[in-house]
RNA sequence: GCGUCUGUCGUCAAGCGGUUAAGACCUCGGAUUGUGGUUCCGAUAUGCAUGGGUUCGAAUCCCAUCAGACGCCCCA
């Protein structure tokens, strides 16, 4: 035998079981996504790699050691990492700041990190997402979330956490980042390794820690002081106030995690995460928040811009399993000519329909049947003759002979 | 990139140094050439992820590689 060839590591098939439930994730997104105006866009797996290390920052693990990049003639490409930077591409190229504001835009497909393997976790994975162009007010930010929540309560997932955050904008950040510095500077010996890389590149990352000596540190007084201080200016928290007022008017439940700083550099003001207790520790199904710089920075029009993203595989080990749809009819006949055209026939109407196609022994086709189908249509000499068919139904053994006619209303 | 554990039929597995590698499910065939889902018979791994090594002897011990699970980092 040949050498069998495996899928490449960090990524799977979806096998037709489980495509039942991407059917249901695509559908649900159309359906929901197009109430609040919505239009889907696609864009393509493959981008310039500036793109991503001008659009997600250069300084991100995403950009660093996450990208399947290569050369191909004397361009550098890559495999997107998420879709965000794509999207906005798009919208700058397209001419779309000329259109009338909000551009409401919504995505799937697969992205790529080449990251460790683990649960929630894959290389290749698949992302719905939205994003919108064009007001800076906190309502968008609300519809947005809303409309996330929404979306998961239509696939029957209700028990979700919402965590929201505000990062303030470049300046009241770049203020805090300082603060926090210089009051953690005595304590640089003894935080991690990766606190003391974070200290310089990410330093709000720092309070992310999950070692027991760094969390330490961070509880001191002086510490605690300045991460719990309100860093941010006015016109962010009058941003971020507004925000929660309009989620607990359309009674979206959240609590507010200051230690929520996502890995994206785009992000300011709002930032938040819907996470689950059944994941393990890849636990965020969704994450998004407002980048009002981005779309300047990768060559646009000034234009503010809200958005998440959801990870598809992780919204699937949340639903319950689905059975895979039976066939509305399997045709159990030894006169395969006629059993051809009444399968079209059927199927041309819509139903789903079958026949044995290799001519095997009447039980064996009915018990085919009984497999795959709801009805047994059973198609011998005498119901030829008489231009009929013997239906059974499979669940309940009820059989009876009638004219193809009337075969539609039992069907 | 780091750490821990795992790898026997399509699937779930027993075997843990000594004759032909249990069993169950699925699949296929037969009992049953017009009535299935129940039952009964039968078939299906010259091989134990791959490659080396130790041994008289390896699925079982050792090493490497590959793959998987979970955690760290990071993220959806």
């Amino acid at each position: 035998m040949a050498k069998i060839i495996q899928v490449i590591k960090g990524t799977h098939d979806i096998l037709p079981q489980e495509a039942e439930q991407w059917h249901f994730l695509e559908k649900n997104a159309i359906e929901i996504f197009s109430k609040y105006g919505y239009k889907e866009i696609r864009t393509p797996v493959l981008e310039a790699t500036e793109l991503f290390a001008r659009g997600v920052g250069d300084t991100t693990d995403i950009v660093n050691k996450e990208m399947y990049t290569f050369e191909k003639g004397d361009r550098s490409l890559t495999l997107r990492p998420e879709n965000t930077a794509g999207v906005v591409r798009s919208f700058i190229e397209n001419g779309m700041t000329r259109l009338s504001a909000p551009v409401k835009l919504w995505y799937k497909g697969p992205m790529f990190r080449y990251e460790r393997p683990q649960k929630g976790r894959q290389r290749q994975f698949h992302q719905v997402g939205v994003e919108m162009f064009g007001v800076k007010e906190p309502a968008a930010d609300a519809e947005v979330i809303l409309m996330a929540v929404n979306y998961l309560k239509s696939l029957g997932l209700n028990d979700l956490d919402v965590e929201i955050n505000s990062l303030g904008c470049p300046k009241c950040r770049d203020e805090f980042k300082l603060k926090l510095k210089e009051v953690l500077k005595p304590e640089f010996s003894n935080l991690c390794e990766d606190c003391q890389n974070r200290y310089e590149k990410n330093p709000l990352r720092l309070l992310d820690c999950k070692v027991e000596s760094c969390k330490a540190i961070f509880e001191k007084p002086e510490i605690q002081k300045v991460i719990q201080s309100d860093f941010v200016c006015e016109e962010c928290k009058t941003h971020f106030d507004e925000l929660k007022l309009y989620l607990d008017k359309m009674n979206v439940k959240y609590s507010v995690n200051k230690l929520l700083v996502r890995g994206l550099d785009y992000y300011n003001r709002t930032v938040f995460e819907i996470k689950s207790n059944n994941l393990g520790s890849q636990n965020a199904v969704c994450g998004g928040g407002r980048y009002d710089s981005l779309v300047k920075n990768l060559g646009g029009e000034d234009t503010p811009a809200v958005g998440w993203a959801m990870g598809m595989e992780r919204l699937i080990s949340l639903l319950p399993e689905r059975k895979i749809k039976k066939l509305d009819g399997y045709i159990v006949s030894n006169f395969s000519a006629e059993a051809f055209q009444l399968a079209e026939e059927l199927r041309h109407e819509g139903y789903s329909v079958e026949f044995d196609l290799s001519n095997k022994k009447f039980t064996k086709q009915l018990e085919k049947a009984s497999k795959v189908a709801n009805y047994a249509l059973i198609l011998g000499e005498d119901e030829i003759k008489s231009n009929t068919v013997s239906v059974k139904n499979l669940a309940t053994s009820e059989q009876k002979t009638v004219s193809k006619k009337d075969l539609r209303s039992i069907l």
